[in-house]
DNA sequence: TGGTGTTCTGGTCAGCTTGACTGTAAGCTG
DNA sequence: CAGCTTACAGTCAAGCTGACCAGAACACCA
């Protein structure tokens, strides 16, 4: 038994935050923000934003503090991720950890805040982190590259207006393959949920692309995934 | 504030259970045992089965132990849903709650205990429940009728083998609609999981249907789901 | 014993989506 | 103005899905 009994269950919120920023090869790539832990157990270990939840604070409402104390910015997606609450993934107390995960806009995180106890790595190769957090951010990479609702993602990282390219290689860094920019595009505008702003991007060495907002959704009725046989109601 | 400082935040699990029993229209419906609350806050009404976590028990282990009290049954899925934590969804204290939701076997379901604190209710038409259990059965049946692996959740509803029109009424049970039984049969075999027994179910009055069993896994590699024009690596 | 009803089971067909591919338009650079 | 690169539009075949049809197989009843 790892402790002593009447020993009350600990309860900590964690955060891992994703941003992207651009490559050498010029492909974007997922970057996550680390803390060093400063007191025991495993000192000086990074590991996840996070700290014990307070007893008047709401669980998205601590996620949301702590992302903003590490990166200095405020999320554009933040959505709980699963609890762990192994008995063995602390090594003194019994800790319980409500972990979110959050995006945050590319060109703002290029500005966010850093020290010498704060820092960003790529999401893909991660030091070895403290307690179970390795575990934790592999599990958030797969829960973004497998989530369905791929506007939620693509607007979180992007501004308010966008090109197809760009909106295609968010698309590409979070699925890690290519996509054809032709059926991108085909897809996208069937999909309703762009809006052409009239504008184009000039300066480039190239055609000038249109440029593109997310339409507010207005309850598309009846979204629903075809799934099999499909039969009129007797 | 609803508390003093300093009070700890209570941990819970919590689980919902589903199985599925037929009904009067001969179409199958989902079912969910509730105990009645024998102490303050709420006292008397009736909520989701669950109980404090112990500090050496597994969240997971947890639910199952609860699921078994109020049952008797042991489950064949068992998943975490969601942890629900808001400031004052309990009267007195600080609450966290780690909900699972499980599915039971239909035929053991059947012989579930019950007795005068136990009571099973059909899932879609809910009494009013203490705390905020009301919202945390909606979203579990969200949560079951959106799920993306129906494979596993059809599997927790039967026994070993069966015949495909009782595995097209689990889906039509759980999706709430009517599927083509031709069209629901094609897709199924095509899906690769579906093993023929070789026998055949007599004694109706109609053609005797085949038996099938699930397959094992097997690692069917690469099973992705399509998305957008994919491109050769370059 | 043979007709009848119901379900099981295999098949066709049109419409839509998807991946692959081709071709044209439009800007900048040298 | 030639050349290059990207933006954008369109075609085509393959696969999947929903709708529908028809024969097979059994128990039951007359």
């Amino acid at each position: 038994m790892p402790q002593h009994h009447g020993a009350p269950v600990r309860l900590a919120v964690s955060t891992v935050i994703f941003a992207l920023r651009p490559a050498h090869s010029g492909q974007p790539v997922l970057w996550t923000p680390l803390v060093r832990r400063t007191r025991e157990p495993q000192r000086g270990l990074w590991a996840l934003p996070g700290g014990w939840l307070p007893p008047n604070e709401e669980l998205e409402a601590a996620a949301a503090r702590t992302l903003r104390a590490t990166t200095g910015l405020a999320p554009k997606y933040l959505e709980q991720l699963y609890t762990f609450g192994e008995v063995d993934r602390s090594p003194d107390a019994r800790v319980v950890s409500v972990v979110y995960w959050a995006l945050v806009q590319s060109d703002e995180a290029a500005r966010a805040t850093a020290g010498p106890n704060v820092r960003w790595v790529p999401a893909d190769t991660l030091p070895r982190l403290a307690f179970d957090h390795n575990a934790i951010v592999e599990y958030a990479l797969w829960r973004l590259r497998t989530k369905v609702e791929y506007a939620e993602i693509a607007h979180a990282f992007l501004g308010e207006t966008f090109t197809l390219a760009e909106l295609r290689e968010v698309y590409e860094a979070v699925l890690q393959r290519r996509l054809d920019p032709a059926n991108f595009r085909r897809t996208m505008i069937a999909s309703g949920r762009l809006a052409e702003t009239g504008e184009r991007v000039a300066g480039a060495p190239h055609r000038p692309p249109k440029l593109y907002r997310y339409e507010t959704p207005t309850e598309t009725a009846g979204a629903r995934e075809p799934f099999m046989g499909e039969r009129p109601a007797s």
